[in-house]
DNA sequence: AATGAATGAGGATTCATTCAT
DNA sequence: AATGAATGAATCCTCATTCAT
């Protein structure tokens, strides 16, 4: 299987393997993560699940929790990677209401199709990482205000502008995702459509207020 | 095998005795939930605080996590009573931006008093109590539900429409609280009136519409 | 076999059985540390040695190191007692040739009937233990040393011909006793008699010299 | 199973290269020794600090233990070394007090130089390795013992008095240097003189006995 | 009812040694 | 000869739970 190098390798493979390596416990550990939850993702199922023995762990992280810390780190970026996949697609939209229904309805969407990895960066507190977390949802945050930001006159208030928005559209896509209430799916996006467009008309256009 | 007591108990009101054990147990958990966090809530730390044996836990708790959900459900409780009578004394507000106002501002305060707790509640995962916290934010819907329920007309979305202004309300509050922005206090409460008072209206005049 | 008390303990005999237990880990410790040596002295092997389980340990230990160290204490202090009763012994001896060559035969015999204790003490390292055996030293030191003040006149150098004395002794008496030579026994303690007694003789009786 | 080396290795000189090796390993082993202590003296580190990895250590050597002997031994060697210098430049002395006084200083001088190597032969013990300590107290021994024998007549006992000779010196300076007492160093190294030279006295002239 | 000592499985980490390349 | 990744046993310590008293 192995490439059969005659010389010790001058291009060092060793640089690849070792990714390789450090990919394969990330997974594996994600794979824990969700299987177990936090407290009990234990290096030695993480080790099992990776197929190494657990001293391996340590040649490429030097302790549980920067592993786990950055297992965490690659969902919530691919998480950022999904949802920004999702905004883009929608900000070209023509009329506000059918903009922000439908970046609603791609962040809903796309929280769902990762509702266990969402499960796991909002409940599974890691114990002292209250930063990464933070770090993940300023990630977001940086993100959709980016995008919103465009929409907003540049009055002293924007950024609490930006805020609410932000905080309101992800918190309330969360909690429909991760904790959802007996209401239907299209009545609930079109009530945050509501909910938005409203909140945007006034502060898009000052006049009106 | 059977306890050797001599004496037929006296006649204690072993009932009260009991709840009141209860009670202390759940205080001590509490404490230590906020001194230490979840992880390093052991029984050892609880009982101690509670000035008990460790043994002692297991005649009035099945185990341990039964005893923090216990514990965690006593927050709730503690932090719904105190929101309750927040709400309850901004009810009476005159126009509704004030009342609105009021009710946000009250609800900030709140959980700003218990930001230790929210922290637990919010940020400390009991492992596998998905359902308890669901549990907490629902008892908290109700209340809310229940409140505003009045201000709407019976249309067919009202669950949808409490749904999104309670989940929206709370959501901002704990985000102000938990993960504060560079925002001004007045300026956030500002913001979040004028987003909840915009989508009232509409929803208290269906005409507008 | 255990006492049918009937009401709850209010002599607590648990003192008495905690320190039993105390001695019987201690006990443990010693053993293993002569069978297996200072970085083979685990705490798996010292609890099975105790016949308890190794959580056991931490009731009455806060680690390793602490039980390890009680452990040379009492190493030292069985010493240092089975040597102060043949300094004691010794000191009512006639003339000085003769109480010399007691106290030397006394120190050697004492050492040759504890010489896998002395080997711990002296060539087992407590890592960071370099207090714990200089403190051992000392203390022999002091014994030695008050008993030897008797003997001088109390000039300026008082100190440094005891710790000359004090240090000879020991040392030749732990030398010959760990580390053989080939050298007649009687001819060893003779010699080290003479040693002693010509270095004595100079400094009891100033005007000699 | 047979190396695969395709050209019959040049004629290098390897032996050479290979005891370059072994001195650079010993090397690293000491240095580590010297700043980690026996017990974190690990084969990783010692390979890192020689510079190679750390399989290429069991090329040169059976296993840890071994490797670590070989380093006390050239400890001891050097010190040795260090020691004999010291006594040829103090052997053509003049007076008996003289020549035993330079002697005396010679030795704690050369133990004060090599504090830190003396503190690891004598305090940090090679786990089984009693032998290895003897070892190199034996060639001390011997060393000092040529160098006495000379002065002694050659009775009976020289072995005796070189022994008790060699041993008291010795361990007088080592536990000048390591164990360092409240005594003023003159003070120390006059009475350590004035006991040797008494005893020496003696053994040479037997006349005065 | 209460105790608290005892348990023992489980967890994170280290490290001497091996072996495929 | 050399590498260094992989191993896996061994180590110290914690803690939920039990049980004799």
């Amino acid at each position: 299987m192995a490439a059969r190098t005659r010389r010790p390798m001058r291009r060092e493979p060793s640089q690849e393997r070792s990714r390789a390596m450090v990919r394969r416990i990330l997974d594996a550990g994600y794979e824990v993560l969700l299987a177990h939850g936090y407290d009990r993702a234990s290096t030695g199922r993480i080790a099992a699940a990776a197929g190494i023995s657990p001293g391996s762990l340590y040649q490429y992280f030097p302790d549980k929790h920067v592993l786990l810390g950055e297992v965490v780190d690659r969902c919530a970026d691919r998480l950022r990677a999904r949802i920004s996949r999702a905004f883009v697609a929608n900000l070209a939209g023509g009329s506000l209401p059918d903009a922000v229904r439908g970046n609603v309805l791609a962040l809903i969407t796309a929280f769902e199709e990762n509702a266990g990895l969402l499960r796991v960066l909002y409940e599974q507190l890691p114990p002292n990482a209250d930063t990464r977390r933070a770090d993940f949802k300023h990630r977001i945050d940086e993100l959709a205000t980016t995008a919103l930001l465009g929409y907003l006159p540049g009055g002293a208030r924007a950024d609490a502008v930006a805020w609410v928005l932000v905080r309101t559209v992800e918190n309330l896509a969360i909690s429909y995702v991760l904790d959802p209430p007996e209401v239907d799916r299209e009545d609930a996006v079109e009530e945050i459509t509501a909910l938005l467009t409203g909140y945007l008309a006034t502060r898009l256009d000052p006049e009106r207020r």
